[in-house]
DNA sequence: CCATATACCTGACCTTAGTCAGGTATATGC
DNA sequence: GCATATACCTGACTAAGGTCAGGTATATGG
């Protein structure tokens, strides 16, 4: 740990996080409790699902409930049943009454006036420099903030990661891709003990993912690690495969291989540089052109 | 207003000082109010006057007294007479006992920790681009929070800055400053209605000054614009001069004087770019080599 | 159709944060 | 030495945030 860097970001939090981040809830509040204003706001002008609401302000059901009648009370919002055709008659959603998009507006002009406040006493070479500069900020921050755990791969998360999995090798391999042709991978492989499937998320979002399926008698084989243009080039690549060698080296194998296309060049330069080092191929994968092994250290 | 650029600081608030700045204090919080917490870090390793962490953290006086009656009561803190020599014996001040000494080692442990989870994620790269961003936003940023108000030129936070401008001129001309020789400011003229003197202040911190006296029958005089090296480059040094030509203009003044030294070459870019015309000496100071002045509009 | 799960709700309750009106002891200007 | 200000304190009070144990209505698997 490098004290210098790590005194430098906590100084960031301190008088960046903790000072704007109190000024901005000072100016989303207005005279109302802080909690009903993000929520007000969280609801927004489309209306949203009590559920999602639920989950993205990570409330307690009961307090948001409670939060949710009392901005019913101050007629800012009515809350019904979800009116999806053939929808769970348990959903309800919340929308903004006239008045509520109302307030909905001004809280979305005193955040543009905050923003503002930070721009305004800086000449216009500065505040790119600024919006340069929050933008890397944010960019490198989301490594730290990137989720990797266990899921199933029939969760519709899971689904959506190997659907993009998909199409980008489509538009990559000289020929596309016909999964026809390719080796099926059985959802049931990837199901502890047979194998795992991770799942990255970011803020809940699914932005990259990767599977190990532990074969009996033979290396641990990693299949369909990819990652969302969104996080490339944060390290989270390198992260996945990590984990999923770590997962095979916990239950007992001692080594690691997959094959790959020879248009995934950053890929390859990936498994190169972390350890894998190019075998003879030990399947018949219609569309690889390397195959790598790695050792893993044992586990205990 | 640029709405692109507004955008962009409000992700910035939302994913990093919102999100970040809840997560630091869960991380400082350790189970403990969250204003507890902050107070033992504040009283730190040396101790602290009441009254200065009541300034520090904005505290009323009785919410503060009952806050460290509780962290006496757990054992973490003493608060006593400060014994200052000869000192004010209504002041208290407060310190750790040993366990609040161990208290504050944890959470600083724990900050660090908090700090490198940001960074563990990535290669030294790009944890050195995270810290130059961060500072670089952090450097910007401030331009926002230097608050520029009125202040007693008796006040010692006015005279600081006024040494700090005297330290520098003598620097920095060329063959130093010696005050008898320069044309004295009298305190009286730099008090309403004869003039005013502004402070620039980040977080109560003394950042810059400026003063303008009120001349019967002439234009008005700027005098002692001064900026910390801290600050500089942010632009305060125009504000501070824009805010001094207002003043006297809502007087009725219609035209700001005042003289400089060749050395302070940024100071002479800064008045032209403002708008300040270079006219024939209108005064016998020592130390200056030229006069400028502009008119400034009328305040109603 | 029954058992169980789920989505949302209500009521009871607690802690934390913070304000305000005095109170006591010390300092300060005249 | 008196009036007034100041530094810190106590007690009474309030609002906000949040938890928890049920309750009701709808969904779901057998």
């Amino acid at each position: 740990m490098d004290a210098e860097l790590i005194a430098a970001v906590r100084r960031f939090n301190r008088t960046v996080t903790q000072r704007v981040g109190a000024l901005d809830d000072e100016y989303m509040a207005r005279g109302r409790p802080l909690a009903q204003a993000r929520l007000l706001w969280e609801i927004g002008p489309g209306g949203a699902e009590v559920a999602a609401l639920r989950a993205r302000l990570g409330l307690d059901s009961g307090y948001l409930s409670r939060l949710l009648r009392t901005l019913e009370g101050d007629g800012l919002v009515t809350v019904g049943p979800a009116d999806q055709i053939g929808g769970d008659g348990r959903v309800r959603s919340a929308a903004l009454t006239e008045t509520g998009q109302a307030e909905w507006t001004e809280l979305d002009k005193r955040s543009d006036e905050f923003a503002w406040t930070f721009l305004e006493p800086l000449n216009a070479h500065r505040r790119q420099r600024l919006v340069a500069a929050m933008a890397e900020v944010e960019r490198l921050l989301v490594a730290s903030m990137v989720v990797i755990a266990p899921c199933p791969p029939s969760d519709p998360r899971a689904r959506a990661c190997v659907r993009a999995y998909a199409r980008e090798v489509a538009r990559r391999f000289d020929a596309g891709f016909d999964p026809a042709l390719s080796n099926p991978v059985h959802d049931d492989a990837l199901v502890p003990p047979a194998g795992v499937f991770l799942l990255a998320t970011l803020n809940d979002e699914p932005v990259g993912c990767g599977a190990v399926k532990l074969h009996r008698d033979a290396p641990a084989e990693i299949k369909r690690v990819w990652v969302s243009d969104a996080v490339r080039g944060l390290g989270l690549g390198r992260r996945l495969l990590g984990e999923l060698e770590r997962y095979a080296a916990d239950r007992g194998w001692n080594a690691v291989r997959l094959d790959t296309n020879r248009n995934l060049t950053e890929a390859i330069a990936l498994y190169r540089a972390v350890g894998y080092r190019e075998i003879e191929p030990y399947n018949t994968e219609h569309y690889a052109h390397h195959w790598f092994e790695k050792s893993v250290p044992d586990g205990t």
